[in-house]
DNA sequence: TCACAGGCTAGAG
DNA sequence: CTCTAGCCTGTG
């Protein structure tokens, strides 16, 4: 099927360091896994760009049922739009005219639980190495708890490094805990952010990776070494949170984004 | 060789 | 409370 999707841009979201399962084809082709949560068996999604028309290999009826869903088609990115513009922040301003086509992706609670654990002190060509070689022990699916034997971690060519018991500890606690998960869906952002860091290995980068990207909090901000220094940077007098009260993490994602592009060019 | 990479933990002060 | 060494490991 073909759609018209306004701020959407799928090289800008790929690169967003968000999703670490994405196959790229091509700059404006990716192949997204269908298979997440309760809707595992689905088919992977082949999706291309031409400026803002999409080409979709799924049914309408599955764009309704679930891809519309996973694009964040229900977030209002026009008032995110206006929000900025409306602003005085100069540094958002230039960093949306580069990065307006990112979208907070509705992706699976516990495969980004799993994947920002991974993530932390790491860099992305390791972590999506990593979670490949996971999934390919589980027949090229993500592993749910109890799927596998969390022993498998120990491989050493997984390059999981010291983060291995941090990922069995995850895999036992969701496994002996099966209302963890739902419950999580059901608190605010600070309940959310609490319960995630009780767990071993998450801190309070990887807890705000977790709300922001499994959870949908947008108004979770995380600060990893790339924005640390983008704030000092531009935002010496300190940013102001109040104002995008809400949609915090959006900008966010606006901001590292263009950090990375700037730091691609040296 | 050495710093660094989408950090966290534990221990010291 | 804040601060920081050490942690796995591939990359430049």
């Amino acid at each position: 099927m073909r759609i018209t999707i306004p701020h959407m841009d799928l090289k800008q979201i790929a690169e967003s360091g968000q999703c670490f399962r994405w196959k790229r084809l091509s700059d404006d082709t990716y192949v997204i896994p269908g298979e997440r949560g309760s809707n595992q068996g689905c088919e992977p999604l082949t999706i291309t760009q031409t400026g803002d028309l999409f080409e979709l290999s799924c049914s309408e009826d599955d764009w309704n049922s679930q891809w519309k869903y996973y694009f964040d088609m229900d977030t209002d990115y026009d008032d995110v739009m206006r929000r900025i513009m409306e602003s005085d922040d100069e540094h958002a301003k230039e960093c949306y005219r580069l990065g307006s086509g990112i979208r907070i992706l509705r992706q699976e609670l516990w495969e980004m639980i799993v994947s920002f654990l991974i993530s932390q002190n790491n860099n992305i060509s390791r972590i999506t190495n990593s979670i490949d070689k996971i999934c390919e022990k589980n027949g090229g699916r993500f592993p749910y708890p109890g799927e596998i034997d969390v022993s498998l971690f120990d491989d050493k060519s997984l390059g999981l490094g010291y983060r291995v018991p941090y990922l069995k500890d995850i895999f036992t606690y969701a496994l002996d805990n099966p209302k963890w998960l739902d419950d999580l869906k059901t608190m605010d952002y600070d309940t959310a952010f609490n319960t995630l860091k009780e767990r071993n290995g998450i801190g309070p980068k990887v807890a705000n990776c977790i709300c922001l990207f499994g959870l949908h909090h947008t108004e979770s901000f995380p600060i990893d070494t790339h924005v640390k220094q983008l704030l000092e940077a531009y935002y010496p007098n300190g940013f102001d949170y109040d104002y995008y009260e809400g949609i915090a993490g959006i900008i966010q994602q606006y901001l590292f984004y263009y950090e990375l592009l700037q730091k691609k060019r040296k």
